[in-house]
DNA sequence: TATGAATGAGGTTTCATTCAT
DNA sequence: GATGAATGAAACCTCATTCAT
């Protein structure tokens, strides 16, 4: 099935797969050649470099990822604070759970964190700021004008921790915990949780 | 001063810092001994292999976080929930920035998360989970006895998620932000909202 | 204007100055086919191979460089041997620093001097024994009839020396003392030196 | 014989033979482990990469040719010009001329000078110049004081050049002449011929 | 007549481990 | 108890050439 994609096409995929599982390093061109049934020169002569490849894997993955789960569709005419918050979570811890190719930039993401690359900075641009931005967007009218820097920052950080946990603990919660799956429906109580939480928390801090 | 210890002391000292910089894969055993300045056989004669090298890294690294920042220490006689909560973020934060030996566990966990090795599940049983049973324990006379399971989870779950996230980003703080060193008193202010805001957030659910 | 030539010529133009910049084992069939804009087959289709394209280039980077600087054009009716010595090294060292397509044959046959091919043998035929013929001739009048081969020979090699030495030192004069271009003022003054030069030696070895 | 050696001494004379025939670019890491019997990661192990090798076989090919064939060396009380001058011409031939490890140098500055790699500036200074101030020593005196410093560069030029020749021709002599050995007395002839041309040379120019 | 995707041999380098000393 | 030379598998990349279109 795979086999009508273009080599090109095959390699793109292999590589979100392999680069996903094991990061930058740990993948081998010749593991992602092999997984794309192309030769073990096609690398070098689609991408130019395994690096490049790289390249073009996170921007595949993130532009799957923000498309299938965008942070701000599907809100109501005059959205309430939780209503926004639900919304940014869900569709970040959607991305996370994802088992198929909407699930590839949080893995890859992770990697990155750990090991960064050279790409962790063009990430961070293209792909992170812009939901950090969003996010602040939102939280900012809660905190009022009075909120210095830091306190919207250390908010945004609680938020996006709070979500972006799942992503740093898959390693335990795969291996140890042998927990795989996770049904739509326990997202959604997550992304709830997080949400009201975060509401309980703003108003503290906003005190 | 270093040459006071022994081969086996200078290896494990060594390993710690390679292993915590670019974790179990990507850390090589002839950089380890060169480091320790021990012979290039030194680590497979004195542990075997580099797979029990690295046990040894991990549980030393875990004892020196965890004795030196504990989580429940120097706390008051009655502490609120407040005094313990802070504590607690405190000790984290406290070794996951910590800059000297205490730092390292931290950095090693953030590896083995996006890379598991077979090392996981023992750090797992021997070093997160403790911990996660005692904030577990500080919480739940909090959110009342009707609190269900999920929901005691869902909130261990944001008071680690907003303390990991320091370590979990810790790629993009330094690599992007160019942020290195933080000091004592914004390591507390980050404790302080954590609390505060964990404290909210437990309210808000605990309705 | 370059696009207006057929492949086959760009393809040839490109080749003259790849080769003649990294000599044929380490110019790459990919490059040339780039710089001539052409496809990475074109070399294989309309020269047959590497090997085939480099005979054309040679042959091509030949005429242009005997053609722009002949050994012995420009001469007076009845001229010294200071003139034609003059005229000789003025036509060689005019190839070796030319730095348009009359350049290129020196560069070529620099590095088929240090590594051969199967091309020397015919460089060697077509394009230097002729020239040393035309210097035998002009040094036997000089050196008498009862000079024997070897001092033919040497005075031969003694005037020829003096000119390839500035192409033979092409490397270290534009890698170490980066000078590059030579005006042709400086050109005429090394041609006289080396007319001169010579014109005493000979004298001294005709004793 | 060679077996007698240090696997890093055969590696060193075998890098010697295989840089010395091809050059830097053209010689390969396979090729000299092979000749010296030693394993395909022999080089990296005992010299780190192959260009560190290629440094330490030029200058061990250098101190060779120097030494055998230094070029002040048997210098009668007050030697003429001529007596310097063949003496220098003589070396500077053995060691082109020479078929064993004296020959090396003169082999691998032929490759370096057609194809430079960043090596070349070390030799340069470290093996070339010397013997260029050398000559300019011997030859200014003749000169006299009024020369200006084109001309001795240019005389300097004329009798380096008659001696480099021999070494730059060398592919020609090989591959298409045939001729390969040459005897110590036909060297001397030649080293003669070229200590008695320049003097004339010398002679002419400084009127 | 021309293309460009694809290939496979071969290049340098890395690295955990072994083994004789 | 310790050394360091040596190994071989495997990594990424280069490149002339081929082949179906």
């Amino acid at each position: 099935m795979e086999t009508q994609l273009t080599t090109k096409d095959r390699l793109l995929n292999a590589a979100c797969d392999v680069f996903a599982e094991k990061g930058y390093r740990n993948a081998t061109v010749a593991e992602i050649c092999d997984a794309a049934e192309a030769n073990i020169s096609a690398v070098n002569y689609h991408f130019g470099d395994k690096e490049k490849l790289y390249d073009a894997v996170w921007r595949h993955a993130f532009q799957i990822s923000s498309t299938t789960y965008p942070i701000n569709t599907d809100l109501p005419e005059n959205p309430t604070l939780e209503d926004i918050l639900f919304r940014y979570a869900s569709a970040i811890l959607n991305r996370i759970f994802s088992d198929d190719r909407a699930g590839l930039f949080p893995k890859l993401l992770s990697h990155e964190m750990a090991n960064p690359t050279l790409a962790l900075e063009k990430i961070a641009c293209d792909a992170l700021f812009p939901q950090a931005i969003y996010l602040r967007k939102t939280i900012t009218p809660v905190l009022g004008p009075d909120a210095d820097e830091m306190t919207v920052r250390r908010c945004m950080n609680s938020i996006t921790g709070q979500c972006a946990f799942f992503n740093f603990s898959r390693g335990l919660r795969e291996q140890v915990l042998g927990q795989k799956a996770m049904s739509g429906k326990e997202i959604a109580q997550h992304a709830r949780h997080i949400a009201r939480f975060s509401i309980g928390g703003l108003k503290e801090i906003q005190k």
